[in-house]
DNA sequence: TGCCAGGCCGGGT
DNA sequence: ACCCGGCATGGC
């Protein structure tokens, strides 16, 4: 896979996850669910500038208050209840310490935040992987188009299928997994549109069996 | 102006 | 086991 290669050289670094502390990050990653990371920027902000980014007094906070201060990042009733499960697990596991969850082993901590309802299989490993630093791949939407369109994939593949492809191939390297996702959604921002059924012009190309370059 | 954004859940087939 | 509607604001 010198895809990787390719794409650092065209958008160079991308110094993900944008937010200072592991909370922070796993905060964002629940607000960011099919919403532009600006909006969710601004609802971090409200969090912050309160002071009220910590497991605890999120918990405490009513949930028509945690709704308004992340009405910018949209379905704001629907987030307030996912990250009061989220909170509310990890108050409760974890006495809210989010750092706790990454001394389980990986799988462990894996399963963990998916039998949290409202953090599926992208949020969770967005979790592991720029929270918490475990080696472990995310997939989200652009990654599954960039590869049906370049036949990479048939299209019915599920979300673990897809991140086999690059953890059964790629060294397990925190580092290269961090950029390697943040570098495919630079990508996907620029040439992966919904509308386009079928890429002509992505800047990469696949060793086999096709290939679109 | 409509389309899109770093998904996920729950109910219906 | 899929399929689909719902969720909502802000930027281009």
């Amino acid at each position: 896979m010198e895809i990787f290669k390719r794409l650092f050289d065209r958008f160079g670094p991308q110094g993900w996850w944008p937010g200072e502390t592991a909370f922070e990050v796993s905060i964002g990653a629940i607000l960011t669910q099919n919403t532009s990371w600006t909006n969710v920027e601004k609802a971090i902000n409200n969090l912050k500038e309160r002071g009220l980014l910590s497991a605890h007094k999120m918990l405490k906070l009513p949930d028509a208050e945690l709704a308004g201060l992340i009405r910018p990042a949209g379905y704001f009733n629907i987030k307030t209840r996912r990250l009061k499960n989220f909170l509310s697990a990890l108050c409760m596991d974890f006495d809210g310490d989010i750092k706790a969850v990454f001394n389980r082993p990986l799988y462990e901590a894996r399963e963990w935040l998916l039998s949290i309802s409202g953090i599926g299989p992208e949020t969770a490993d967005s979790i592991l992987l720029y929270a918490g630093e475990m080696p472990i791949f995310v997939v989200d939407a652009y990654t599954f188009r960039i590869l049906a369109r370049h036949r990479v994939i048939a299209g019915d593949e599920t979300y673990d299928d897809v991140q086999q492809i690059f953890m059964g191939s790629l060294k397990e390297d925190v580092k290269l997994f961090n950029e390697y996702h943040a570098l495919i959604v630079a990508t996907g921002k620029n040439f992966c549109k919904k509308k386009r059924p079928l890429c002509q012009s992505c800047p990469l190309s696949f060793d086999a069996p096709n290939d679109y370059s």
